[in-house]
DNA sequence: GACAGTTTATGGACCGGTCCAAAGAAGGGC
DNA sequence: GCCCTTCTTTGGACCGGTCCATAAACTGTC
């Protein structure tokens, strides 16, 4: 009645369980006509090994613990996309934790892939509760994706070059003509990079009293108020530069409400991507940070780190590309 | 060097690990001081369960599957949460996997649950290559969440009522006063039980000749296309309801590159009530069919029958609410 | 203080694989 | 036919828990 062992295909294939494990496993040294009646014992018996034992005896699990925070955020399905193909690749299993998912579970996120024995751990974008998964990074091999916050001895780090990336976005509102631009501030460390780097760039061009920053937030509220802010201020700004899409989107909707049109009267830039700045309907120019080469990073990054747990901790930066679509334009003339 | 086992716990707590094995599951028999010494020697440890071979000697794994086919749709996503909670709540947890995500993968999904020996599957929405997903139905207690289509002798389903969702969006556009009125139709079982109980409506209030069904898909450009058929159309309908979200917002766009203005000139509903509709510059007036609700109640079927594997299947509508937004409005008098 | 009854603690089998030392079979040379 | 080498195959220990039958330690009674 329950499953089939190892020692049922042993006993139905006439041979001993080791010489089984032996073909399963794919060994050379095992003469063919024995092969051909244990692959022909696994198929009748439908036999399926038990991951549970299998890592018990090999003291690991070929899985790798996935924390992110909001899987709510097309940015980090992407990058989840990259990661599993390259995980795959190297024969490993992801297993996913969402943070706000999961946050009846308090903050054991990090403990059950400790109980679970995952070879293997990425941090997606930047975590809540990060102390737990420090602890964690100090016995398995971790690779954050997609932030650059927390850097421990021996943690790798893969993300979008977010000064690069803000630098194109401000240099293509600059191209187009604009002079008063303004940003609206995304929070951390990559809103900061953002930031600091629209303003080096709004510098280098000689406007920096023409640059201003409103502080907003990842949400589409947030984007829409510091819009309104921006817009009802006595100098209003030809071009804006969002933190990432959802801001630039409620961003929109606050210009259109207060009667401006994109991109005639008010050039708008987004950040990441996501399918939402490729909706027809908002066709956001905006920033693509590569999240799916991110992904493949973070896995090549932990696959050589779980090879080589000690070597010195490596952050790789992912170049940025402008997408250019229907939200930007010069400025009006009159 | 190696995490510490309950042997190791035993030890330096001397007791037996018997005695660590029952402290840990939390067993009254055990007397005070001894249970003190043991959590004082997992404290002092820092040990933590294995559970690879908890659930071999169990013979349990205390986790369930969740396969799905896109993780990209935020309705799937918004479903999970109530899914997790729920399985939370039961001691379970939840493995996902995603068949777009893993296509690289071929079809073998649930043949890694079946081998990680997930004491549960659930489905999430309507999954390509069911064969493999019936197969496993029949040793694993199994639910299908938010779809009608697999049924299966001892398989449960839950799924919005789209009949009555799809009866109430109709319903609140001939309200409104609108006769002329289109169906941007899906595909699969969903599509079909929303276009029949839209032509349903329509031929109750007499409006079997205004009513039109154009063929979309679940993409944004579908409902782009067939919004341009519809519009282009010599008599073009004054309202419009889409199949989902997604293609609602296609939709949108159609209308207003050929210079309608929604509501004014044409209402729209869709469906789902996915973060699409809610965003301010879209506004879009919906059908939210409880994905929250329809996970929970997932996850209940999933833990009856867990404990009674052979119950007759059952299945649960979970009923939609329909949301008014910005994008439905009576019909112009001129 | 002996005996029965109840709590509490323990050793060892078991879950289903992997791995390794050693046994057995086959082949080659003389 | 015997010995040596190289391939194959095997039994048994082990991974880290659970669980159960039994042992040990108390309690209370007469």
């Amino acid at each position: 009645m329950s499953a089939p062992t190892i020692r049922d295909v042993a006993e139905r294939a006439g041979v001993s369980k080791s010489l089984v494990s032996l073909v399963l496993r794919g060994s050379e040294q095992v003469r063919p006509e024995k092969r051909q009646a244990v692959l022909a014992a696994v198929e009748e018996l439908g036999y399926r090994p038990n991951a549970a034992a299998r890592s018990l005896s090999e003291r690991r699990t070929r899985s790798v613990g996935v924390l992110l925070n909001d899987l709510r955020n097309p940015w980090f399905v992407e990058l989840l996309d990259g990661l599993g193909s390259r995980l795959h690749e190297n024969g490993l299993h992801m297993m996913l934790a969402d943070g706000r998912l999961n946050r009846h579970l308090g903050e054991d996120l990090t403990r059950i892939f400790t109980e679970l024995r995952v070879d293997g751990l990425v941090a997606v974008g930047t975590l809540p509760g990060s102390d737990e998964l420090l602890a964690a990074a100090t016995h398995i091999p971790t690779v954050v994706a997609g932030a650059v916050e927390p850097v421990l001895p021996h943690v790798d780090v893969v993300a979008g070059d977010d000064s690069y990336g803000a630098a194109l976005a401000t240099e293509h509102l600059v191209d187009l003509g604009h002079r008063r631009i303004a940003h609206i501030a995304g929070q951390g460390v990559a809103g900061e990079l953002r930031r600091t780097s629209f303003e080096k760039v709004m510098h280098a061009h000689g406007l920096t009293d023409l640059a201003t920053v409103e502080q907003g937030d990842h949400t589409e509220e947030g984007g829409y108020r510091a819009m309104v802010r921006l817009l009802t201020a006595p100098q209003r700004p030809t071009a804006v530069f969002a933190f990432n899409d959802i801001a630039g989107v409620g961003a929109l909707s606050a210009a259109e409400e207060l009667g401006l049109q994109v991109p005639r009267d008010l050039s708008l830039v987004g950040y990441d991507n996501t399918y939402l700045a490729r909706l027809r309907h908002l066709w956001l120019t905006t920033v693509d940070n590569g999240s799916h080469d991110i992904g493949r990073r973070a896995a090549q990054l932990l696959v050589h780190r779980m090879k080589d747990p000690r070597r010195a901790a490596e952050t790789v930066l992912s170049e940025p590309r402008l997408e250019v679509r229907g939200s930007t334009g010069p400025p009006s003339t009159e």
